[in-house]
DNA sequence: TATGAATGAGGTTTCATTCAT
DNA sequence: CATGAATGAAACCTCATTCAT
């Protein structure tokens, strides 16, 4: 088996494990169990470290995520439409990486602040915000969007997204749609300008 | 020493450790080096688990922040104001406890979905939910928000409360003035009734 | 059980473990099955690592074995008689410790250079030849000793004890008697003035 | 690549790493980086068993020592001048290969009385002994050198050997010349006729 | 109650070795 | 012959917890 698919297929059961038990029950026995591996040596043998795994996997996760939502940004172009996508797309992807998501947000929560899963996490969220602020402000600037601080928007939006998420987490997707037509309501309740 | 004021000496060592070292990390010997204690056979003694102490410090927490937006709320009549106080409410509670803000999210976050603790907060989230959307409820009956759906409604706001706090964790809080003035007009357009 | 005796019982088994079976195999299984201890767990309570532990094994026969000498030369005067004194007060603490000598020249030869075990045992090896080089250099000025650089022949001399301790290490101790006159005899030779 | 060829590498790159890293460190990965092999299972092909690798290291040392060794002896006739010879063909021997002599002495000293390198080295002592104690016993019977134990004062030219290699060893070769002068002078005191 | 030594399970990691390619 | 992935045993160490004092 090459090496990139066995790496691959634990990161992949590293993902179920820590979505399943949370970081500190994802021992490398749970992983490597899932992952139908005969020994915790070859996770190991494949990753220096538990840091280089859980590094991985964030890579590995936001990857997928980010291109996902690039790939439906780019079907717009206007500002409101764009912001429209960049949260469907987000909701959309969650919804179908249950697992992924819950597995981020867990080693997110349990890295130390200078550990380097949570430096990729944190850049990220970074670069999220000043995406979407360049984004607000174009919207500003082209008359789409009233006038407002594009960096506190930029907060509410990226909040909204992560709360419909978190929500999304935790109950059934039944409410997705209400959730979806009113959130584009609220959003552009909040960010259209004068009719 | 009395057990109370035991348990609640270790409560707080543990929030300290818990913040600051991650749920994996924060070990009996870090929370009795915290407390001062000379074992961590003492902690052992007034929990009967690693399992009750978090629970307790959940409850700990989660009861301090219940009392502090309760006692807000009730400054205020109006369904709009009692919203804008439970907001502001929870924002001034996070900035001033963040140790205990940021154990409370690291325990969520490693908990097992059965774990004890992850069932109180999430009880919490879900009564949150419900109180906020029969707030809501209550200002569209009586005419000061416009129509929309208040269970989609509570959890926006409640995204955007959270969103909040954890930009307010990760940066200087010098945006706070112009956040907190920007999301007061941001929930207000999302909801007021028609002007 | 008190800390401290229970270290030394622990240094104990691991001197017997190590110069039974060589550094690489004394590993904390055997130390703790020597030590009837019940658990491995045990000995890193006592000890941070096993590089404390191999010091303090080193610190402990060097020590006994310091004291032992510098007892002897106390109830000698002349140059010679010291000389001979601390030949055969080595050779007599030797054949009485076998198991701590030997562990002591295991963990030297395995130990890099720069880890602490082997600092120990240089400084040891340093002091001895500065001790003994004075002791020479003023049997050279009473008269004692023919004119001989002092430098060198306390190379020889701590190389005379050395081999004569290696020898007894591997062979019977029946060959003792002799060896000790005729190291006598030649050290007689080698240092002596001319008559 | 031929077998032997390939044999004689990982022997020597055995030796590189047991000289620099200690038995316990010198792992098949160590060894196979120093030989530019791409994988550890290649030393396992070539050698049986991590004890063959060793003993093949000690048999190589050994054998390139002891023929070096016996050149020298061949080119003198009396027992005085050979024992020069066996003393500085030794030294110098070991000044020309300090890493092949270090990494024995560790393999020496790590392995149990009952392995075999062990017992190779222990073959060549006992040789080495009975070889000097031989010639002394020569060099007495034909009246070269006084009376003395053979047996005995083997073991001290041998510890002489062993002390004086382990002094260079340690320290700069400036002592070489003034050391080698006066171990040349001892050795005549000790076992010289009368004059 | 408090202490601190003891326990035993379990963590990650490394090792020599095997085996399919 | 060579490769490199796989194996499983065993290494050291840490943890929550127990227990005698």
């Amino acid at each position: 088996m090459t090496e990139r698919a066995r790496r691959a297929q634990i990161v992949s059961a590293a993902i179920e494990a820590i979505a399943e038990l949370g970081c500190s029950k994802a021992t490398y026995r749970q992983i490597a169990a899932r992952a139908g591996l005969s020994s915790t040596g070859l996770i190991s043998y494949h990753f220096a470290d538990r840091a280089e795994l859980l590094t991985e996997v964030v890579r590995d996760v936001l990857g997928r995520f980010g291109a996902f939502v690039v790939a439906r940004l780019d079907e717009h172009e206007t500002a409101a439409a764009q912001l429209r996508a960049f949260l469907t797309a987000q909701i959309d992807f969650s919804a179908g990486n249950r697992a992924a998501m819950r597995a981020l947000r867990r080693i997110q929560a349990d890295a130390d602040i200078t550990d380097s899963p949570n430096q990729a996490f944190a850049e990220l969220v970074e670069s999220d915000h000043k995406g979407l602020a360049e984004l607000l402000r174009q919207g500003i600037r082209r008359g789409e969007f009233r006038e407002f601080d594009p960096d506190a928007m930029a907060v509410f939006v990226l909040a909204l997204r992560d709360g419909v998420l978190s929500r999304l987490r935790d109950h059934e997707p039944d409410e997705l749609d209400v959730i979806r037509q009113e959130l584009t309501t609220m959003i552009d309740l909040a960010t259209r300008g004068n009719p």
